[in-house]
RNA sequence: GUCCCCAUCGUCUAGAGGCCUAGGACUUCGCCCUUUCAAGGCGACAACACGGGUUCGAAUCCCGUUGGGGACGCCA
């Protein structure tokens, strides 16, 4: 094949949607695998919608993702001349005729066609009235050819079309003289040589409509490759009312991007069993003809399992750098990075389903003062342990060199002394006192990293606590 | 309502007529490991929507039914 030319096309209004991401990601995917390009133009030309900060979190969620562009980005905003001359041009060739209906008129008349049991397209009232430009307040409809199959093969739908009859002549340019989106779309991607129009199956049925302007002006229509929607748990449509569609709300909860990409590609794209796709694999192995006709539905907790699988094997100084921010936020103040928080970094790996859920392991290393878990001290910090701990501490302040090994051997004593204690019954109490919770990487670990001197606080601290609290 | 589309475990999916007593993954539940929590290992539960064809043979092809979804804007 000829190197494809995709493109992303993102409405600048409100968040980044996952839909729009993924959609995004297949355009990269498939540009990638087949060494062609993405074009990425932002579709702006609904200026009462769309902002600035909806543009900036479409660049952002892009860069997050690593999914980068080639051409662009492009402002439909800016090309309004072009699609203008367009409008003049169907105009002149008579393939398009000026409409003076007014949208109450419309409205009227489409109520009662629909009342009276029928589909309403428009009903053609100005088609052959030939007004001119002087007609008044008008807008400009695309003159439907009067049958005939407006079809093509989609790589995703096979075989797709609508007979051009069922179709209405739609309006290429309202009346304040905007043009609209279907001429716009179709405008620019025969402008910018778009090969493959990649996009969401709720574009399924534009797309004879589209074909039709393609036609009119006498251009060669792209291959279309229309790909199931994301639905959510009800198996409608993602709403922004009812699921969590936002990429910036995932990536606050602590997802990587790299985990984020992996779920979204899996979602209507397979290839055999395998789960895990690194950014390099997918560029490599997607491609269109794997990808499915049906919906699907997004699943949180199959995320949260690959953002773990990522957690788990990022490279150190990534994981490091992602979990900053987080960590920050859970402790309150800014957060150096050192030799202690990479090694406990690397204890936590394994224990996280989300950088919030790190951070939140990790902050006793980097706080003062930590709390104590009400339930955890009430059910660890007992007094029964008070005789156990203060041996525990004695020997610790005697430790050296502080190594796990050593640290393990001085548990060993403390245990043989006290008549045999549980393991458990030791190291809880000493998790309670060093982290404030219940949970953590194992005891002997979890003081290597805190350090002696603040290990040793701790405890004295909890002893204190079991002695006058 | 009209047009279009879809249909394998709860979810994501493998499956392109015999390899399917339907495979993998997530979730859930057991067991092992274990100082907590995880991770890991082993195992269990769990699906071809239904009805007709076609065929020696159908999850796979055809038709219908049912269910679900999408589109029907002077939005994109």
């Amino acid at each position: 094949m000829t190197p494809p030319r995709t493109r992303f096309a993102p409405s600048p209004t409100g968040f980044m949607h996952i839909g729009n991401a993924r959609t995004a990601l297949f355009n990269w995917a498939f540009a990638r695998r087949h060494g062609g390009i993405m074009v990425l133009r932002i579709e702006d030309t609904d200026e009462a919608r769309s902002t600035a900060e909806s543009e900036a979190a479409i660049f952002d969620g892009l860069g997050w993702l690593a999914i980068e562009w080639d051409e662009g980005p492009f402002r439909q905003s800016e090309r309004r001349d072009r699609h203008r001359a367009a409008v003049e041009e169907l105009l002149a060739k008579d393939r398009a005729y000026r409409c003076v209906c007014t949208r109450e008129e419309l409205e009227a008349r489409k109520q009662a066609t629909i009342a009276a049991g029928h589909k309403w397209v428009y009903d053609g009232r100005c088609r052959d009235a030939n007004h001119g430009a002087g007609a008044g307040a008008h807008t400009v409809r695309l003159r439907m050819p009067q049958g005939g199959l407006l079809g093509w093969d989609d790589l995703v739908f096979g075989a797709s079309g609508q007979d051009a009859s069922e179709i209405g002549d739609m309006i290429l340019r309202r009346s304040d003289g905007a043009p609209l989106y279907n001429l716009a779309v179709v405008v620019d991607d025969v402008d910018m040589h778009i090969s493959h129009v990649i996009r969401g199956a709720d574009h399924h049925s534009n797309t004879p409509l589209q074909l039709a302007i393609y036609r009119a002006l006498g251009c060669e229509p792209p291959r279309f490759a229309h790909v199931p929607l994301i639905v959510g748990k009800d198996g409608k449509k993602l709403s922004k009312r009812r699921d969590p569609v936002s990429l910036q709300g995932f990536r606050a909860e602590g997802v990587l991007p790299g985990a984020m990409r992996n779920w979204l590609v899996r979602l209507g794209w397979s290839h055999g069993d395998q789960e895990i796709f690194s950014r390099e694999e997918i560029a490599r192995l997607f491609d269109l003809d794997a990808v499915h006709r049906s919906a699907a539905q997004a699943d949180a907790q199959k995320l949260a399992w690959l953002n773990q699988q990522y957690i788990k094997t990022l490279a150190r100084d990534e994981l490091v750098a992602a979990l900053l921010p987080f960590l920050e936020q859970a402790a309150g103040h800014p957060v150096r990075r050192n030799a202690e928080l990479d090694a406990l970094v690397e204890l936590l790996r394994e224990r996280s389903r989300s950088l919030v859920e790190m951070a939140q392991l990790a902050r006793f290393l980097v706080v003062d003062e930590i709390a104590y878990d009400a339930k955890a001290a009430a059910k660890h910090l007992r007094p029964e342990i008070r005789p156990a701990l203060e041996d525990l501490h004695a020997r610790l302040e005697a430790l050296e060199p502080w190594s796990p090994a050593g640290l393990e051997a001085s548990f060993e004593e403390v245990r043989a002394v006290h008549g045999g204690l549980a393991m458990g019954k030791l190291a809880q109490p000493v998790r309670v006192a060093i982290t404030g919770g219940e949970v953590s990487p194992p005891i002997f670990d979890t003081l290597a990293v805190l350090g002696k001197t603040r290990s040793l606080a701790r405890i004295a601290e909890a002893l204190h606590e079991l002695r006058h609290g």
